[in-house]
DNA sequence: ACCTGAACACCGTTCAAGT
DNA sequence: ACCTGAACACCGTTCAAGT
């Protein structure tokens, strides 16, 4: 196997990011950590934003969501989707405030796997539509709706402002549920 | 009026946030801004980050809001409240940003401003229940599942992840009016 | 409740010169 | 596609000594 700087870099930078938050994540800690001089990733990146961009739009595409996709109604895919997606906020919050936070200069890869990530929501409230158990309308303002209240949920769980002490508690995924509850149709 | 160096050094750090975004909100410059020496913040506060958690503190108490609470039904203040916070989010996405951002340490009184923030919200929600337009159920959970929708909006929107090219647009107000409509009851 | 002035260990970024 | 080695202007933070 051919050393891959490139994606050494970008593995390291996740790892140091999971492991010490934002601040951790120098060049120099990153090349150190793979064992290159504190300037090799200026070969690879123009500058620091771009190896974060690079780390964030390896996460938009990360593949554990693939077996999520497959089996049960479109609605159960749908939920399941939608689930996985604030369980991996909650698991990995740095990762999801790096992939969702400010953009100076807006890479082009990021935006791609954006896009991309979104097109399989909207495949699977297309499909939900289909059965009937979703709403007519506008499939990308159904996903719209999901999505953000996903990462609404989501972040603001993170930030310690949706648990409540004691009674009213409603984590992510109980909003989620209570917005399944009010979207789908039954029958 | 006597020199409030502390709340001149909150307002100088606000106002780098707007004109240069994070990167431009350092200590030197801010003392800079209000013409004291580079190390007087440490007199009034621990250290940068007590500093931007006041920031945000200000942010959340902010009266702004005050004007939207009255007149009209409760649903009516609810949505003005909603639609409120989603605009203060699209004029100043840096204290939004910084708002809810990643606390290291998390500070009493930015927590205190919050819970008093979202208690306005709730108090709408429970009015509205009163009235019949809005389902029974726990309040807070009402309150959870509208504000979430708001900051995820938001948040996505500012990140450029809202927005498509031509057809399915969708703002975050309209993604309230969204949830509005499925959660007020006819009548 | 500030000040000056110096210092520390760190940054991101750039350069020259080399393999 | 890297390297070493030095340098630049900046950070947050801490200190000593002063008003």
């Amino acid at each position: 196997m051919p050393p891959n700087t490139r994606a050494d870099l970008v593995s390291a930078a996740a790892r140091l990011l999971d492991a010490g938050g934002p601040a951790a994540v120098t060049l120099r800690a990153v090349a150190k950590a793979v064992g290159v001089s504190h300037n090799a990733p200026y070969k690879h990146f123009r500058h620091k934003e771009e190896l974060l961009a690079a780390v964030a739009s390896r996460e938009l595409a990360r593949p554990a969501d693939a077996p999520l996709e497959i089996g049960g109604d479109p609605v159960a895919r749908l939920r399941r989707l939608a689930q996985g997606y604030v369980e991996w906020a909650i698991r990995h919050p740095e990762r999801f405030r790096l992939t969702f936070g400010s953009w100076t200069s807006s890479s082009e890869e990021l935006a791609q796997t954006a896009t991309a990530a979104r097109g399989r929501f909207v495949a699977a409230v297309t499909e939900a539509q289909a059965s009937g158990q979703l709403p007519p309308g506008d499939p990308e303002r159904i996903t719209a709706l999901i999505l953000a209240l996903a990462h609404g949920a989501a972040d603001l769980a993170l930030g310690g402002h949706l648990a409540r002490d004691g009674k009213g508690h409603a984590d992510p995924g109980d909003l989620l549920d209570d917005l399944f509850a009010l979207l789908v149709r039954p029958g």
